[in-house]
DNA sequence: GCATTAATGATAA
DNA sequence: TTATCATTAATGC
């Protein structure tokens, strides 16, 4: 089946609504938990992550964003501010619009409002999904979870090995877990043949 | 060399 | 069984 899921939006089109380009060095934030939002963001190129920390100080990452992704827009409708942190893992380009123009960019093309409208549904399903295989006491079933989550959110790849982008560590602070414990779990399911590890890196 | 990432073992909760 | 802590190996700049 074809869903279209999370199509990014034309920059032409961002650009006539006064988009402007961003470039963001690695680990800056680009808003942080507590602001208010004002601005429509996308990738361009780079990635991003989605952040909290908790009472212990230790980190937890809601998602990892890439290019073509857009974030931080569920929060231009509604009168809150950032749950999270928007922090730069590398090097980011990103093209951002004022939240009034955005909302008019909406009103006046409303095909790009239903595909919003399908992409935040996307979101939000998935996001069910996790949460349920994040209650997993299981770290198997966690890791597998996030790893089916980023499979199917990602532009669907090739069906067999697709290419995990994240540290152990990331991985770790994305299902809440320890690294010892993902890189312990990640080998047992090479040895299942869950995954395949090459140069590192993982292959799901 | 230094920083980051990955891997492994011992021990406690 | 997983978390925690310590240690070491491997990579990349």
């Amino acid at each position: 089946m074809k869903t279209i899921s999370c199509m990014k939006i034309d920059e032409q089109l961002l650009k006539s609504y006064s988009a402007e380009n961003k470039t963001y060095k690695e680990r800056e934030a680009i808003f942080r938990e507590g602001e208010s939002p004002s601005f429509y963001f996308q990738i361009i190129e780079g990635s991003v992550k989605l952040n909290n920390y908790n009472d212990e100080g230790k980190e937890f990452i809601h998602n990892i964003l890439g290019k073509g992704q857009s974030f931080g827009d569920p929060l231009l409708f509604i009168d809150k501010q950032y749950p999270v942190n928007a922090v730069v893992l590398k090097p980011t380009t990103l093209i951002r619009v004022p939240r009034k123009n955005f909302i008019n960019l909406i009103k006046e093309n409303p095909h790009i409002s239903l595909e919003l409208n399908a992409c935040l549904s996307h979101r939000l399903y998935y996001q069910t999904i996790m949460m349920q295989n994040m209650a997993s006491q299981n770290p198997l079933a966690r890791i597998k979870g996030l790893f089916n989550y980023l499979k199917s959110y990602s532009d669907c790849e090739d069906t067999h090995s697709f290419n995990i982008k994240l540290t152990r560590q990331q991985i770790a602070d994305l299902t809440g877990l320890r690294v010892e414990t993902i890189i312990r779990t990640i080998k047992k399911m090479e040895k299942d043949n869950l995954v395949k590890i090459k140069d590192r890196k993982i292959c799901y």
